[in-house]
DNA sequence: TATTGTTATACTCTATAACTATA
DNA sequence: TATAGTTATAGAGTATAACAATA
Protein backbone atom coordinates (compact mmCIF):
# COMPACT_ATOMS: atom_id res chain seq x y z
CA UNK A 1 0.00 0.00 0.00
CA UNK A 2 1.43 3.40 -1.05
CA UNK A 3 0.12 4.98 2.19
CA UNK A 4 1.90 2.66 4.18
CA UNK A 5 5.33 2.82 2.29
CA UNK A 6 7.62 5.32 4.44
CA UNK A 7 9.16 6.73 1.46
CA UNK A 8 5.46 8.11 0.50
CA UNK A 9 5.77 10.89 2.89
CA UNK A 10 3.57 13.14 0.60
CA UNK A 11 1.08 10.61 -0.43
CA UNK A 12 0.55 10.03 3.41
CA UNK A 13 0.18 13.68 4.41
CA UNK A 14 -2.20 14.51 1.04
CA UNK A 15 -4.28 11.39 1.72
CA UNK A 16 -4.83 13.20 5.48
CA UNK A 17 -7.91 15.42 5.55
CA UNK A 18 -7.46 18.73 6.97
CA UNK A 19 -9.89 21.41 8.12
CA UNK A 20 -9.05 23.94 5.07
CA UNK A 21 -10.36 20.57 2.67
CA UNK A 22 -13.90 21.01 4.44
CA UNK A 23 -16.80 22.35 2.69
CA UNK A 24 -18.26 23.48 6.11
CA UNK A 25 -15.68 25.54 7.23
CA UNK A 26 -14.86 26.98 4.14
CA UNK A 27 -18.82 28.45 3.67
CA UNK A 28 -18.61 29.19 7.45
CA UNK A 29 -15.06 30.96 7.23
CA UNK A 30 -16.28 33.30 3.75
CA UNK A 31 -20.05 33.45 5.05
CA UNK A 32 -18.34 35.43 7.96
CA UNK A 33 -15.81 37.66 6.08
CA UNK A 34 -18.68 38.37 3.19
CA UNK A 35 -21.01 39.24 5.89
CA UNK A 36 -18.72 41.33 8.39
CA UNK A 37 -17.84 43.45 5.57
CA UNK A 38 -21.56 44.11 4.80
CA UNK A 39 -22.65 44.58 8.22
CA UNK A 40 -20.16 47.41 8.86
CA UNK A 41 -21.18 49.31 5.79
CA UNK A 42 -24.40 48.90 6.96
CA UNK A 43 -23.77 50.01 10.63
CA UNK A 44 -21.60 52.61 9.38
CA UNK A 45 -23.33 54.16 6.97
CA UNK A 46 -27.13 53.86 8.31
CA UNK A 47 -26.88 52.51 11.85
CA UNK A 48 -29.08 49.42 10.81
CA UNK A 49 -28.03 45.81 11.84
CA UNK A 50 -28.09 42.93 9.37
CA UNK A 51 -31.73 41.61 10.74
CA UNK A 52 -32.85 45.13 10.75
CA UNK A 53 -31.80 45.51 6.82
CA UNK A 54 -33.45 42.42 5.91
CA UNK A 55 -37.02 43.38 7.79
CA UNK A 56 -36.75 46.99 5.86
CA UNK A 57 -35.66 44.91 2.22
CA UNK A 58 -38.76 42.77 3.04
CA UNK A 59 -40.97 45.53 3.55
CA UNK A 60 -39.97 47.53 0.60
CA UNK A 61 -40.98 44.36 -1.52
CA UNK A 62 -44.24 43.29 0.05
CA UNK A 63 -45.35 46.98 1.06
CA UNK A 64 -46.74 45.92 4.21
CA UNK A 65 -46.39 42.53 5.76
CA UNK A 66 -47.35 41.32 9.48
CA UNK A 67 -44.23 39.85 11.66
CA UNK A 68 -45.24 36.43 11.34
CA UNK A 69 -45.14 36.91 7.22
CA UNK A 70 -41.80 38.79 8.30
CA UNK A 71 -40.62 35.25 10.04
CA UNK A 72 -41.22 33.53 6.85
CA UNK A 73 -39.35 35.38 3.96
CA UNK A 74 -36.46 36.25 6.24
CA UNK A 75 -36.16 33.13 8.18
CA UNK A 76 -35.48 34.61 10.81
CA UNK A 77 -36.59 34.01 14.76
CA UNK A 78 -40.07 35.42 15.75
CA UNK A 79 -37.61 36.96 18.83
CA UNK A 80 -35.13 38.08 16.08
CA UNK A 81 -38.00 39.89 14.08
CA UNK A 82 -39.70 41.10 17.08
CA UNK A 83 -36.48 42.77 18.27
CA UNK A 84 -35.61 44.46 14.79
CA UNK A 85 -39.55 45.60 14.44
CA UNK A 86 -38.99 47.23 17.74
CA UNK A 87 -36.07 48.89 16.92
CA UNK A 88 -37.53 50.26 13.77
CA UNK A 89 -40.54 50.92 14.91
CA UNK A 90 -38.59 53.22 17.50
CA UNK A 91 -36.09 54.80 14.83
CA UNK A 92 -39.86 56.23 13.42
CA UNK A 93 -38.71 53.72 10.17
CA UNK A 94 -41.43 51.74 9.97
CA UNK A 95 -45.16 51.87 11.98
CA UNK A 96 -47.61 49.78 12.96
CA UNK A 97 -51.31 49.48 11.94
CA UNK A 98 -54.02 47.73 12.97
CA UNK A 99 -54.45 44.69 11.68
CA UNK A 100 -58.16 44.64 10.09
CA UNK A 101 -59.15 40.93 10.91
CA UNK A 102 -56.66 39.95 13.68
CA UNK A 103 -56.60 41.68 16.69
CA UNK A 104 -53.51 40.08 17.86
CA UNK A 105 -52.11 41.20 15.13
CA UNK A 106 -50.63 44.48 12.77
CA UNK A 107 -49.36 45.30 9.70
CA UNK A 108 -45.88 46.58 9.62
CA UNK A 109 -45.37 49.27 6.51
CA UNK A 110 -42.15 51.47 5.58
CA UNK A 111 -42.74 55.17 7.00
CA UNK A 112 -42.12 58.02 4.57
CA UNK A 113 -38.60 58.11 6.40
CA UNK A 114 -38.47 54.53 5.67
CA UNK A 115 -39.00 54.67 2.30
CA UNK A 116 -36.53 57.03 1.80
CA UNK A 117 -34.17 55.03 3.43
CA UNK A 118 -34.90 52.29 1.46
CA UNK A 119 -34.34 53.90 -1.76
CA UNK A 120 -30.64 54.69 -0.58
CA UNK A 121 -30.04 51.24 0.71
CA UNK A 122 -30.79 49.17 -1.78
CA UNK A 123 -28.68 50.56 -4.10
CA UNK A 124 -25.86 50.55 -2.08
CA UNK A 125 -26.77 46.75 -1.25
CA UNK A 126 -26.30 45.89 -4.73
CA UNK A 127 -23.58 48.07 -5.37
CA UNK A 128 -21.77 45.81 -2.39
CA UNK A 129 -23.03 42.66 -3.87
CA UNK A 130 -21.63 43.44 -7.18
CA UNK A 131 -18.11 44.67 -5.98
CA UNK A 132 -17.67 41.00 -3.40
CA UNK A 133 -18.47 38.93 -6.45
CA UNK A 134 -17.09 40.80 -9.03
CA UNK A 135 -14.75 37.66 -8.73
CA UNK A 136 -17.05 35.48 -10.14
CA UNK A 137 -18.72 35.17 -14.02
CA UNK A 138 -22.43 35.64 -14.06
CA UNK A 139 -22.57 32.29 -14.90
CA UNK A 140 -20.67 31.71 -11.93
CA UNK A 141 -22.83 33.77 -9.68
CA UNK A 142 -26.40 31.72 -11.03
CA UNK A 143 -24.63 28.48 -10.61
CA UNK A 144 -23.50 29.99 -6.63
CA UNK A 145 -27.03 30.44 -6.07
CA UNK A 146 -28.85 27.20 -7.49
CA UNK A 147 -25.80 25.29 -5.84
CA UNK A 148 -26.78 27.35 -2.57
CA UNK A 149 -30.53 26.66 -2.80
CA UNK A 150 -29.84 22.99 -3.07
CA UNK A 151 -27.20 22.64 0.14
CA UNK A 152 -29.88 24.41 2.18
CA UNK A 153 -32.64 22.34 0.78
CA UNK A 154 -30.20 19.01 1.73
CA UNK A 155 -29.94 20.06 4.82
CA UNK A 156 -33.37 20.99 6.20
CA UNK A 157 -33.89 17.58 4.73
CA UNK A 158 -31.10 15.97 6.66
CA UNK A 159 -32.28 17.52 9.68
CA UNK A 160 -35.99 16.98 9.51
CA UNK A 161 -35.23 12.93 9.25
CA UNK A 162 -34.35 12.54 6.06
CA UNK B 1 -40.13 52.86 -20.71
CA UNK B 2 -41.05 49.48 -20.10
CA UNK B 3 -41.05 49.39 -16.28
CA UNK B 4 -43.47 52.53 -16.52
CA UNK B 5 -46.05 50.61 -18.80
CA UNK B 6 -48.96 50.53 -16.24
CA UNK B 7 -49.74 47.30 -18.31
CA UNK B 8 -46.26 45.62 -17.93
CA UNK B 9 -46.53 45.20 -13.78
CA UNK B 10 -44.44 41.13 -14.02
CA UNK B 11 -41.71 43.51 -15.51
CA UNK B 12 -42.05 45.52 -12.68
CA UNK B 13 -42.23 43.24 -10.23
CA UNK B 14 -39.23 41.11 -11.63
CA UNK B 15 -37.51 44.45 -12.05
CA UNK B 16 -37.47 44.94 -7.98
CA UNK B 17 -34.54 43.01 -6.11
CA UNK B 18 -35.98 40.83 -3.60
CA UNK B 19 -34.15 39.75 -0.50
CA UNK B 20 -34.40 36.15 -1.32
CA UNK B 21 -32.08 37.19 -4.56
CA UNK B 22 -29.20 38.88 -2.80
CA UNK B 23 -26.08 36.40 -2.85
CA UNK B 24 -24.94 37.84 0.39
CA UNK B 25 -28.27 36.38 2.35
CA UNK B 26 -28.62 33.10 0.55
CA UNK B 27 -24.76 32.47 1.76
CA UNK B 28 -25.78 33.61 4.92
CA UNK B 29 -28.87 31.58 5.60
CA UNK B 30 -27.80 28.23 3.69
CA UNK B 31 -23.97 28.34 6.09
CA UNK B 32 -26.47 28.52 9.04
CA UNK B 33 -28.60 25.96 8.27
CA UNK B 34 -25.41 23.83 7.63
CA UNK B 35 -23.41 24.93 10.27
CA UNK B 36 -26.35 23.92 12.68
CA UNK B 37 -26.81 20.88 11.52
CA UNK B 38 -23.35 19.73 12.05
CA UNK B 39 -23.09 21.81 15.26
CA UNK B 40 -25.89 20.03 16.82
CA UNK B 41 -24.06 16.40 15.42
CA UNK B 42 -20.58 17.41 17.04
CA UNK B 43 -22.88 18.36 20.40
CA UNK B 44 -25.14 15.47 20.85
CA UNK B 45 -22.31 12.97 19.90
CA UNK B 46 -19.52 14.24 21.24
CA UNK B 47 -20.29 17.34 23.61
CA UNK B 48 -17.49 19.61 21.14
CA UNK B 49 -18.43 23.00 19.76
CA UNK B 50 -17.48 23.85 16.71
CA UNK B 51 -14.68 25.85 17.57
CA UNK B 52 -13.49 23.14 20.02
CA UNK B 53 -13.93 20.82 17.08
CA UNK B 54 -11.47 23.14 14.72
CA UNK B 55 -9.00 23.09 17.36
CA UNK B 56 -9.04 18.79 17.59
CA UNK B 57 -9.03 18.58 13.65
CA UNK B 58 -5.57 21.19 13.38
CA UNK B 59 -4.27 19.49 16.07
CA UNK B 60 -4.60 16.00 14.75
CA UNK B 61 -3.27 17.47 11.41
CA UNK B 62 -0.44 18.88 12.49
CA UNK B 63 0.55 16.68 15.79
CA UNK B 64 1.70 19.98 17.82
CA UNK B 65 0.92 23.80 17.82
CA UNK B 66 0.90 27.04 20.10
CA UNK B 67 -2.31 28.56 20.17
CA UNK B 68 -0.99 31.46 17.76
CA UNK B 69 -0.45 28.59 15.26
CA UNK B 70 -3.85 27.59 16.13
CA UNK B 71 -5.04 31.06 15.35
CA UNK B 72 -3.56 30.82 12.23
CA UNK B 73 -4.80 27.53 10.91
CA UNK B 74 -8.33 28.28 12.44
CA UNK B 75 -8.47 31.75 11.21
CA UNK B 76 -10.13 32.32 14.81
CA UNK B 77 -9.83 35.09 17.14
CA UNK B 78 -6.82 34.51 19.72
CA UNK B 79 -9.64 34.79 22.81
CA UNK B 80 -11.44 32.10 20.82
CA UNK B 81 -8.99 29.67 20.30
CA UNK B 82 -8.23 30.06 24.30
CA UNK B 83 -11.48 29.27 25.43
CA UNK B 84 -11.42 26.34 23.21
CA UNK B 85 -7.98 25.41 24.06
CA UNK B 86 -8.80 25.27 28.18
CA UNK B 87 -12.13 23.82 27.75
CA UNK B 88 -10.16 20.70 25.67
CA UNK B 89 -7.87 20.85 28.16
CA UNK B 90 -9.85 20.57 31.09
CA UNK B 91 -11.47 17.82 29.38
CA UNK B 92 -8.12 16.02 28.78
CA UNK B 93 -8.69 15.99 25.29
CA UNK B 94 -5.28 17.89 24.69
CA UNK B 95 -2.44 18.43 26.92
CA UNK B 96 -0.11 21.67 27.20
CA UNK B 97 3.76 21.27 26.76
CA UNK B 98 6.33 23.97 27.68
CA UNK B 99 7.50 25.26 24.73
CA UNK B 100 11.15 25.02 24.07
CA UNK B 101 12.71 28.04 23.41
CA UNK B 102 9.53 30.28 24.33
CA UNK B 103 8.73 30.54 27.60
CA UNK B 104 5.26 32.60 27.21
CA UNK B 105 3.99 29.94 25.00
CA UNK B 106 3.14 26.06 24.81
CA UNK B 107 3.33 23.31 23.02
CA UNK B 108 -0.36 22.08 22.60
CA UNK B 109 -1.01 17.72 21.67
CA UNK B 110 -3.82 15.37 21.41
CA UNK B 111 -3.73 13.22 24.71
CA UNK B 112 -4.13 9.67 23.74
CA UNK B 113 -7.56 10.18 24.83
CA UNK B 114 -8.11 12.98 22.53
CA UNK B 115 -6.22 10.70 19.57
CA UNK B 116 -8.71 8.27 19.89
CA UNK B 117 -11.54 10.83 19.85
CA UNK B 118 -10.20 12.76 16.73
CA UNK B 119 -9.59 8.92 14.47
CA UNK B 120 -13.53 8.97 15.45
CA UNK B 121 -14.56 12.31 15.09
CA UNK B 122 -12.47 12.98 11.28
CA UNK B 123 -14.51 9.73 9.43
CA UNK B 124 -18.12 11.47 10.99
CA UNK B 125 -17.29 15.29 9.71
CA UNK B 126 -16.07 13.59 6.46
CA UNK B 127 -19.26 11.06 6.16
CA UNK B 128 -21.40 14.50 6.87
CA UNK B 129 -19.79 16.52 4.55
CA UNK B 130 -20.32 14.25 1.69
CA UNK B 131 -24.24 13.26 2.59
CA UNK B 132 -25.30 17.33 3.33
CA UNK B 133 -22.71 17.82 -0.42
CA UNK B 134 -24.31 14.99 -2.01
CA UNK B 135 -26.41 17.37 -3.91
CA UNK B 136 -23.53 18.94 -5.92
CA UNK B 137 -21.34 16.74 -8.05
CA UNK B 138 -17.93 16.63 -7.52
CA UNK B 139 -17.22 19.06 -10.32
CA UNK B 140 -19.86 21.33 -8.56
CA UNK B 141 -18.19 20.47 -5.38
CA UNK B 142 -14.57 21.63 -6.81
CA UNK B 143 -15.85 24.80 -7.87
CA UNK B 144 -18.30 25.71 -4.83
CA UNK B 145 -14.69 25.31 -3.20
CA UNK B 146 -12.79 27.67 -5.91
CA UNK B 147 -15.86 30.28 -5.55
CA UNK B 148 -15.76 30.59 -1.93
CA UNK B 149 -11.54 30.55 -1.84
CA UNK B 150 -11.70 34.04 -3.93
CA UNK B 151 -14.79 35.25 -2.99
CA UNK B 152 -13.16 35.20 0.86
CA UNK B 153 -10.11 36.73 -0.95
CA UNK B 154 -12.18 39.69 -2.79
CA UNK B 155 -13.67 40.41 0.76
CA UNK B 156 -10.15 40.48 2.44
CA UNK B 157 -9.34 43.01 0.13
CA UNK B 158 -12.32 45.19 0.15
CA UNK B 159 -11.78 45.14 3.76
CA UNK B 160 -8.21 46.14 3.55
CA UNK B 161 -8.87 49.11 1.56
CA UNK B 162 -8.67 47.83 -2.07
C1' DT C 1 8.92 47.71 22.85
C1' DA C 2 6.62 43.74 20.94
C1' DT C 3 4.51 39.23 21.43
C1' DT C 4 1.99 35.12 23.78
C1' DG C 5 -1.36 34.00 26.34
C1' DT C 6 -5.09 35.26 29.63
C1' DT C 7 -9.18 37.47 31.70
C1' DA C 8 -12.95 40.68 31.70
C1' DT C 9 -16.35 42.57 29.15
C1' DA C 10 -19.66 43.25 25.59
C1' DC C 11 -22.22 42.78 21.28
C1' DT C 12 -24.67 40.04 17.62
C1' DC C 13 -27.26 36.25 16.35
C1' DT C 14 -29.94 32.58 17.62
C1' DA C 15 -32.98 29.74 20.38
C1' DT C 16 -36.19 28.25 24.22
C1' DA C 17 -39.53 29.00 27.62
C1' DA C 18 -43.11 31.51 29.66
C1' DC C 19 -46.42 34.88 29.31
C1' DT C 20 -50.62 38.10 27.19
C1' DA C 21 -54.20 38.81 24.32
C1' DT C 22 -56.70 37.38 21.05
C1' DA C 23 -58.75 33.59 17.84
C1' DT D 1 -56.76 24.85 22.29
C1' DA D 2 -54.02 27.27 19.13
C1' DT D 3 -51.79 31.41 17.31
C1' DA D 4 -49.43 36.38 17.18
C1' DG D 5 -46.73 38.84 19.51
C1' DT D 6 -43.76 39.96 23.60
C1' DT D 7 -40.32 39.54 27.28
C1' DA D 8 -36.73 37.21 29.86
C1' DT D 9 -32.95 34.53 29.60
C1' DA D 10 -29.12 31.98 27.84
C1' DG D 11 -25.74 29.89 24.68
C1' DA D 12 -22.45 30.38 20.85
C1' DG D 13 -19.46 33.11 18.15
C1' DT D 14 -16.82 37.13 17.82
C1' DA D 15 -14.34 41.30 19.13
C1' DT D 16 -11.75 44.91 22.01
C1' DA D 17 -9.22 46.36 25.89
C1' DA D 18 -6.25 45.60 29.59
C1' DC D 19 -2.96 42.85 31.81
C1' DA D 20 1.17 39.45 33.11
C1' DA D 21 5.03 37.08 31.66
C1' DT D 22 8.49 36.75 28.47
C1' DA D 23 11.11 38.02 24.26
Amino acid sequence: MANRDPVAKNAVEADRKRLADFLPYQLSITTNTVSNLIAEEYRSRFGLKITEWRIMAVLGDLEQATQSELVAATRMDKVAVNRACKALVERKLIARAPHASDGRSHQLVLTATGKDLYTEIMPLAEDMERRIFAVLSSEEAAQLGDMLTRLRQSSDNLRDGD
